[in-house]
DNA sequence: CTCGCTATGTTGACAGTGTCAAGTTTCGCT
DNA sequence: AGCGAAACTTGACACTGTCAACATAGCGAG
């Protein structure tokens, strides 16, 4: 049976190309980032990143979602082993967010770094999961903070801050 | 008499990259910034740069600086064509800086990007002006501030934005 | 089963980048 | 006048992203 995609020669070197970024992007910041790297990283030649990515950019923007993924994770796994109320759950949620702040801190200051995001600058896969993953994570604050009065979502965002 | 300095070839190269610099940024994003096309549009050969600025980094460091000098001359003459009451000129201020982000939108971008501010990445000349133009900017809205109660900058700041 | 077609990777090339080393010209000072 | 330093040129190198041409593996249609 085939329940997971196995591409020909490497599996999955799509996520291995993210994975070697991050690992990258870890130690070197962000400016030691580079598709040949990347590559040299996963064990495949300088050009097959083009047959994931279109462009760094991609990439980069494939590094970002993987990091909302990592953060949604850290946000719902405090929040669900919290007391039921709401304010409960919106404070786990916080705790998360610094948790993970604190602990991947090259993923989560990648995320807000400035850049260009026409859609016609990715291929469509690494787009459409951007756009999922990052609402995804936004969607758990604005979901904790529904119960209570409007403005208490900008309040608390600059506050964790 | 050498009232002005002048270099040796070129009349003032420094000046003529940071200008290069800044017409390759209005037209073409931070991304289209780059040592050689600075040193083509200037007409000096490619190696240039480098006895004037300590990598890349400087050049953009300079650039900041620039646009440092311009906002501040920018509020300067708003301010001091105001009525003399500190409200009047707090206000005015405000219309300076509101004006050269503006008409500069691309330089006061600029000044905001995320860089490493290690002062061994640049050459000293850059980087002491760099701290001076950069504080007398900031200086211009602490004094207008400063007949007003604490607080009033972070504010006035955050509402400009 | 076989024939193609597509997805995936490789190889090689190219232009552009920053940076260094060595040589050349120009300036300023003694 | 001449010497030394500063400014600039030339050439090279390693690295980058990107493209085209080719090779191969897997899948589906017939």
């Amino acid at each position: 049976m085939t329940s997971e995609k196995r591409p020909h020669h490497h599996g999955n070197l799509r996520k291995a190309l993210i994975d070697a970024g991050i690992a990258l992007l870890i130690d070197g910041g962000p400016a030691a980032l580079s598709l040949r790297k990347c590559a040299a990283k996963a064990g495949v030649s300088h050009a097959a990143p083009a047959h994931h990515f279109k462009g760094l950019g991609s990439l980069e923007l494939a590094i970002v979602t993987r990091a909302h993924t990592l953060l949604t994770a850290a946000m719902i796994a405090e929040r669900d082993q919290a007391a039921p109320t709401p304010h409960a759950r919106l404070q786990a949620i916080c705790a998360g967010y610094i948790r993970f702040a604190r602990d991947h801190t090259a993923l989560f200051q990648f995320i807000f770094l400035p850049r260009e995001l026409q859609p016609d600058l990715f291929d469509s896969q690494t787009w459409q999961e951007f756009l999922t993953d990052s609402t995804a994570s936004y969607n758990i604050l604005q979901e904790a903070c529904a119960p209570f009065e409007q403005g208490t979502e900008t309040a608390v965002w600059s506050l964790v801050h």
